[in-house]
DNA sequence: TAGATTTATCGTTAAATCGCGATATACGAA
DNA sequence: TTCGTATATCGCGATTTAACGATAAATCTA
């Protein structure tokens, strides 16, 4: 029971979802995310804690940062059903779409090419 | 967006999965719930009001009581497709197995036959 | 109609959640 | 080592949530 709730807490913020949503796309770096939520660093970094303690998302270090992608499900099988499932559902989330599109734009920051 | 956070919100307590997995069995009034909960009526009432709202259960009067069953999923594909998963999940779950085996005693409540 | 039973709603309290800024930690470059 | 950047953690308010008891509304029975 305690596994399954934890997927369903994680999931049931829109910025954890968008999260998701966005790294169908791509995998992210933290700060990548921040810029497209419009959220402070904090908050991100905590809501993906919460994403990956409930098996959603996984890490890895690549330099000075951290880069975030959808867990492969071996954590969670509740996590990698509902990855599953959100890999079709919110497709027409119209702010969602928004973001996408300005990820290309918010990538511009982990290569440097942009400073501010 | 909103009405797939409904359904994770509703799916994010522990008691209101209980519920949903007991309905499985059998189609239960509000106080046969609330007993084999342990909880508080009111407590119950509101629970199944936002599983209601999201389209995870129905309702119907049945003289004094409101009998709740599991809802067909016209109302939301998000909760249809959740209510499909929990057909399987939680299935080995020890509280809710004793839960369970409380049903008939608790049933017992709506034919008058006993008293409290 | 009056009383009993069942359920829904209201108001309150304690705990959890989400947001932020400040700070600590980790890494790469100079 | 020192500085700058990226990320994680801490601590704090504001909001939401879950629990309860009290009360209102709906229904059946006498």
């Amino acid at each position: 029971m305690k596994a399954f709730i934890q997927v369903m807490k994680a999931l049931s913020d829109p910025n954890r979802v968008r999260v998701v949503k966005l790294l169908q796309q791509k995998e992210l770096c933290v700060c990548e995310i921040k810029e497209v939520l419009g959220l402070a660093q904090s908050t991100v970094s905590k809501h993906l804690k919460i994403l990956e303690d409930a098996g959603l998302v996984e890490r890895k270090r690549q330099g000075t940062w951290m880069i975030y992608s959808l867990a492969d499900g071996s954590e969670s099988a509740y996590a990698e059903a509902m990855l599953l499932k959100l890999s079709d559902w919110l497709d027409d989330d119209r702010e969602l779409a928004i973001m996408r599109k300005a990820l290309p734009a918010a990538a511009l920051l982990r290569t440097c090419a942009v400073k501010n």
